[in-house]
DNA sequence: AGCCTAATCGGAGAACTCTCCGTTTGTCAC
DNA sequence: GTGACAAACGGAGAGTTCTCCGATTAGGCT
């Protein structure tokens, strides 16, 4: 459902599924526009989509066609650095990209996507806030992404699995809160998701 | 805060920090009770605190008072069965209590962790909802446990990092997730926990 | 018993997310 | 052009979470 919502992207996408209608068009992108000049003001944190609508001058109504939900929103507004991203780990320069060894693009992907989630830390913490929480698009593809490295690194493991257990310590609360509260600065979180990793990889 | 908030409990209390008067106490039962009652009849889901102070006859702003929010009713919805739970594996009998090597009591913990979610799911869910978004103070003890056993059977890796990237895993969305959409058992994830709790410890 | 005060109560209300559905508007075929 | 119709619009409204503050009351003190 997500997917048909939020239009085309966000994955290498096969057929434009529907010719957009031009006020259509129109209104998501003023409405992209509004939400990432709010949140560019005033933070993501209280990102109202009542608010948003008002200042977009479209109702309420167009936001959640156009979106599903916040996290919807949220997802869009992620898509560009998304796509980069993806792109990166897919077919970009080793570690991360094809050519290193399957062990060395595990931990450069999960290393990466630190980063990636410190640096978008509140548009991630808002993606855990609707009804999907957390388990996107993005994330089924990190974690197709992993199972694939893992079943040619360790065949006899349970790559899916492990795959799930890898991703679930880059999770935004966690980071947000092992920033905040336990005065953990990015560099250990990376070092520490890079032990796991390379135990893991035995 | 939340620790005030939600009366004693939940923690080995040092001293009681307000005797409660009777009036307060009296409907603190009686919500609690309706929110029993309520989740039993009709699941935790839909849990709406405004229909619970209705139907315990109190107004919504007594919940307030006495849970903080949504997550500190959960919290104390699930006192009981935590109060056995950390007994369990603080003074229980190995491998979850002391006696048991460090590994062993480390594995047992998650696996009871896995079965405690899995049995709790709802509530478990319902918790990761308030403003400390699954941070509580069970997840702290956790950790703490956790921290303690993973310095003395491996004094070189960081443990308080290693003790959050163990329990990222054994997340209600998580394991949710896994069963649902991924058709994964219970014994399957407590197997993956393991095996990367094993792999972790060398 | 009766008073005093601080703790507690309760509901109106602010702010939000999301749904529904009657109305409006692109777009395409002619 | 023009007409038809699927798609999109928008805002009222239902249902929530949580806050605020004047009214109420428990319980110690005289």
């Amino acid at each position: 459902m997500l997917d048909r919502v939020c239009g085309r992207r966000l994955l290498p996408v096969v057929g434009q599924p529907q010719p957009e209608r031009a006020d259509a068009a129109r209104n998501r992108q003023k409405i992209i526009d509004v939400a990432t000049r709010m949140i560019a003001e005033r933070g993501a944190a209280g990102l109202s989509l009542d608010e948003v609508a008002r200042v977009a001058g479209v109702g309420v109504g167009t936001v959640y066609r156009r979106f599903g939900d916040r996290a919807g929103l949220v997802l869009a507004l992620l898509d560009e650095g998304e796509r980069r991203f993806q792109e990166s780990f897919f077919a970009g320069p080793p570690p991360l990209g094809p050519g290193a060894p399957e062990g060395e693009r595990i931990v450069a992907f999960l290393r990466a996507l630190v980063d990636r989630v410190v640096a978008q830390e509140e548009l991630f913490l808002l993606l855990e806030t609707g009804k999907a929480k957390g388990f996107s698009t993005p994330y089924q593809i990190y974690h197709v992404h992993l199972t694939a490295l893992l079943t040619r690194a360790r065949p006899e493991a349970d790559a899916a699995y492990v795959a799930d257990a890898l991703l679930a310590p880059v999770n935004a609360y966690l980071i947000a809160f092992q920033r905040e509260e336990r005065g953990m600065t990015v560099e250990q979180i990376k070092s520490g998701v890079t032990a796991v990793a390379r135990a893991v990889l035995r």
